[in-house]
RNA sequence: GUGCCAGUAGCUCAGGGGAUAGAGCAACGGCCUUCUAAGCCGUGUGUCGGAGGUUCGAUUCCUCUCUGGCGCACCA
């Protein structure tokens, strides 16, 4: 793998320290525990130095020394170490590093070499990700809801792009099944309360005014209809309608800048006998069974509290039995190294018997991981508002949209851990969507065009060596953070880590431009601090591009 | 009953064994004849839900407990 910035010069630094203390534990005749992992971080008071690590204090007790002793030991003993101007022990045992002016600058030019790609992370091995999000069941339009997966699922393809991997983004449509059937049975009620409105509901009808109006369209729609058999109008009625609500799930995420690359469709698990395949896979590796006229999966046998049916004593298969279908398709015949899936944590159930029957086909589960994002909790005011589309009193993703922003929405639903349940006050969103942290971020983007705009480069070669405020300092140091802060948010599938990320570079973009001016008699200060801008509106793009945040060029 | 997630400033949330616990919003005071004031600088705020334990050191890890959210169907 191909690092850059801070993670590489990090790596540099433990490596000197690693090899100082191989020689000090050799010396003493010790062995180093083995499960000591050395650690750098950067210090909370950067007054102490640029970076830190807490060896000393780790390894105390196996060198039998104090910590601070330990420390100056550990560097006498590593002697120069790269890129590093000064070290010092500190506090209990902390070993403080100053990093290199030069690192700095030489950070500056890469990144104006590279531009956008810049902290783009290369594996030595391509992988691919299938990352699956929003999977909204099509029986009504996108509510709230969905809005967070849909941000945090998009934001996560998007890290593993910019970490290295070969990405597809998938949404899976349950276009088959129960609610399908009830949602048909809704369609055809409405349908006949067109004539007859005392024709009775379906039990656990869909109530939306949506099905309402889809029975009237389709009726205008097929002129004779009405006359048409029960069965056949249901079956046209609920396909018609299905197809229409995926046809503006598309158009309302697009909309919300989010684009799949497949609309994966359960209904094909059923007609091309997938799931029959799957089961059969089960069934080689011993792990079926059948009982009171339905076929189980022994889940017990991979620590699951109960078996589970995968085909009911009617003959027809669970959503259970699609899904590890639908899985085994991704991991096994489309070949994909990962599979990631956002869920709400209404599913998490489902998470562990989900792996354990692709375990039990002979995969290894850590091949599927499951991001469960906490459900948000809607409320307007002090008023709970609910989100259920059975009900049909759920606040669509369209009319959130043409109230806030789609720059807001994304980046507000990004700001919290997927883990972190979530409060989402429509009022407050509206009303504060002007004080949004995202227009912070953008205006420092557009602030950076606009200074360069305005302040032509001259022909004097840029001296980075004068780059000396630490404005200036903590604004370069920040920008070599990126890449690390990528793979942060990647192990720990977290996109609040790159919101934040964005959000201290564009503050620490605004001090240094309230402290240091562009524009200056020295042209060699001027065309580096030109270049030093630049640079930031190339870290600042590819940031808000994983968020899917527009970056204007004014404001 | 049992499992998962959470409880940190007035509000929304970061931090997740270490050096004085941080941001934004809200409040107050400064900073535009000079590259965008949607900005910058400064001021105040905390029983880190509670009780034990492990440790040189716990807000962070472990156990118990309280509060809130969500699961535990031949629903999806």
């Amino acid at each position: 793998m191909i690092l850059n910035g801070k993670l590489e010069l990090e790596n540099k630094i433990k490596k000197s320290l690693a090899v100082a203390l191989a020689k000090l534990a050799s010396e003493k005749g010790l062995e180093l525990p083995a499960d000591f992992v050395m650690e750098m971080e950067v210090p909370k008071d950067t007054s102490f130095g640029d970076l830190s690590t807490n060896t000393a204090m780790k390894l105390a007790k196996a060198f039998r020394m104090n910590p601070r002793a330990l420390a100056e030991e550990l560097l006498a003993s590593a002697g120069d170490i790269p890129y590093v101007d000064e070290s010092s022990v500190a506090g209990p045992g902390f070993i403080n590093f100053k990093v290199s002016h030069r690192f700095l600058e030489e950070e500056l030019t890469e990144i104006l070499a590279k531009k956008e790609d810049y902290g783009t992370l290369i594996l030595d091995e391509p992988k691919s990700v299938n990352v699956e999000f929003v999977s909204a069941n099509p029986t009504g339009p996108l509510h709230i809801g969905n809005a967070r997966g849909g941000a945090i699922g998009d934001v996560i393809a998007n890290i593993f792009r910019k970490a290295g991997w070969n990405v597809s983004k998938e949404f899976y449509l349950n276009d088959a099944g129960n609610q399908v059937v009830k949602f048909g049975e809704s369609l055809y009620a409405r349908f006949m309360q067109i004539d007859d409105p005392d024709y009775p509901m379906p039990e656990n009808a869909y109530l939306g005014d949506d099905i309402v109006r889809q029975a009237r369209a389709f009726r205008e729609l097929n002129p004779g209809c009405e006359k048409w058999e029960k069965g056949q109008l249901i079956d046209k009625l609920c396909s018609w309608a299905l197809q229409s609500n995926i046809d503006n799930m598309h158009a309302v995420l697009s909309r919300y800048g989010i684009d799949y690359d497949l609309w994966f469709r359960e209904s094909s698990l059923h007609e091309q006998g997938l799931i029959n395949d799957a089961i059969a896979m089960l069934r080689e590796h011993d792990a079926v069974y059948e009982k009171d006229g339905a076929v189980w999966f022994r889940a017990t046998d991979f620590d699951c509290e109960k078996d589970e049916v995968l085909i009911r004593s009617n003959g027809i298969p669970t959503y259970y039995a699609a899904d590890i279908a639908y899985h085994l398709n991704k991991l096994v015949t489309r070949g994909f190294d990962q599979s990631v899936n956002v869920w709400g944590a209404d599913h998490h159930g489902h998470v562990h018997r989900l792996k354990m029957a692709l375990k039990a086909c002979g995969l290894d589960p850590g091949r599927l991981d499951i991001i469960l994002m906490q459900l948000v909790h809607l409320v307007r005011g002090n008023e709970s508002v609910r989100l259920s589309k059975r009900r049909g009193d759920a606040v669509t993703l369209d009319e959130l949209l043409s109230e806030v922003p789609v720059d807001a929405v994304r980046y507000i639903f990004n700001t919290s851990t997927p883990n972190s349940h979530m409060e989402f006050d429509l009022d407050l969103a509206v009303k504060q969507s002007n004080d949004n942290p995202v227009f912070y971020v953008q205006y420092a983007h557009a602030r950076i065009c606009s200074i360069l705009r305005n302040i032509p480069y001259t022909d004097a070669k840029a001296d980075y060596s004068l780059l000396t405020d630490k404005t200036e300092n903590a604004l370069m140091m920040k920008m070599t953070d990126f890449s690390q802060e990528v793979m942060k948010a990647l192990a720990e599938y977290d996109p609040s880590k790159i919101t934040k990320y964005a959000y201290d570079l564009a503050s620490m973009l605004h001090s240094f431009y309230n402290v240091c001016r562009v524009k200056n008699d020295d042209p060699a200060l001027q065309n580096a601090r030109l270049d030093l801008v630049t640079a930031c509106g190339c870290v600042l793009r590819s940031a808000l591009k994983i968020l899917g945040v527009t970056a204007p060029n004014e404001m």
